[in-house]
DNA sequence: ACGTTTCTATACCGACTGGTACGAATATCG
DNA sequence: CGATATTCGTACCAGTCGGTATAGAAACGT
């Protein structure tokens, strides 16, 4: 049994139930493994919660920075990313990365500083975006872009979580593209 | 020591920290009473949640519904809505309700069935003051009112929860105020 | 084939969880 | 005042948590 494979059974895991809600006694179990070579592959839970969000980061997020460095112009990018939190099938069971934002205390040092910083990097990631938005000229709304940027990041979060919760894929995108309709609107 | 001063102290402790992360001990020694008494008095974990978030509903809750029934318009009820979300000094910490809610998975059978019962109450409630608004004419938009519905609970609740992470009230306030202003555009 | 070394699995540790049995102290009532 | 009923607090139960010590099996080099 790999390390990287042991890696995806905890990754799947914290992602389809919840990072607080899987022990490592469970993990174990799962990939066939015992605990002392868990222990020696990740160090701690702390370890290996970290190790299994930068592999979903790896895997998954860095699809959302696709979109947002696309240069599609700001239709065409909330388009996309509309798409991709409404209907992407990896986002069905909700992001692993919100999920632990969502319950950061609960969280060890290590995967909470993670968590944190690809929290500051997606902000910038979308602070670009609606940057270069308005200096195309194609947003010249009175919002700041600082504002701007907190409310596009916590109305995707808000469509993926509902993922989460079993909401219906045509309901989400209704709400996010009506959510999303103030960056469109004069 | 009162069963409502008991009821109180817990209510205060899963409000300000997180239901989850509250143990039955932690509430007996803030409280200033033993286990047995606390079992005697609310029978279990389940009995306790429950009865403190039906405290919450009744001291704290009842306030939106006064909003949302005030039959004040479409504007001065958003207003006020955005109001009591952003800036009223009891939503500092955020909301028991959506904190439980947003937990649903590990909350005892009847506190979850009671968090989804005022989940509907509330969701009615959002419904009837969606359609009074259409009624009169006050907003004409192409949207339904279960979608409307919906997308305003949410936002209303992403507007407390971030209360709770700590975010300013200055920076909700503007969030949810370009959130709400889909229902009063044309 | 044998000795060494590495890895694994089991069984355990202390700390915590929700929940309870039972003796001691207290309050109530005749 | 004294008998009774009730509440209180301690100490405990079984279970789970993250984390580890240790004995045994497997792999390796000679």
């Amino acid at each position: 049994m790999n390390a990287d494979q042991v890696l995806d059974v905890a990754m799947k895991a914290y992602w389809h139930s919840d990072p607080a809600d899987v022990s490592v006694n469970a993990i174990c179990q799962m990939a066939g493994i015992s605990k002392p070579s868990l222990y020696r592959e990740f160090g701690s839970e702390d370890g290996l919660t970290r190790a299994a969000l930068d592999r979903y980061a790896d895997q998954v997020l860095a699809e959302m920075f696709v979109i947002l460095h696309g240069g599609k112009g700001l239709h065409a990018t909330l388009a996309a990313l509309i798409d991709f939190a409404s209907d992407d099938p990896r986002m069905e069971t909700g992001c692993l990365f919100y999920k632990m934002r969502a319950g950061k205390h609960r969280l060890g040092p290590d995967t909470r500083a993670r968590v944190e910083e690809m929290d500051a990097v997606a902000q910038a990631a979308y602070a670009a975006f609606l940057q270069t938005a308005r200096d195309a000229g194609e947003w010249p709304g009175g919002l700041s872009i600082e504002v701007g940027t907190k409310y596009l990041g916590e109305q995707v979060a808000l469509a993926i979580t509902m993922r989460a919760s079993g909401e219906e894929p045509a309901r989400i995108r209704e709400m996010l593209t009506l959510a999303l309709s103030v960056f469109t609107r004069p």
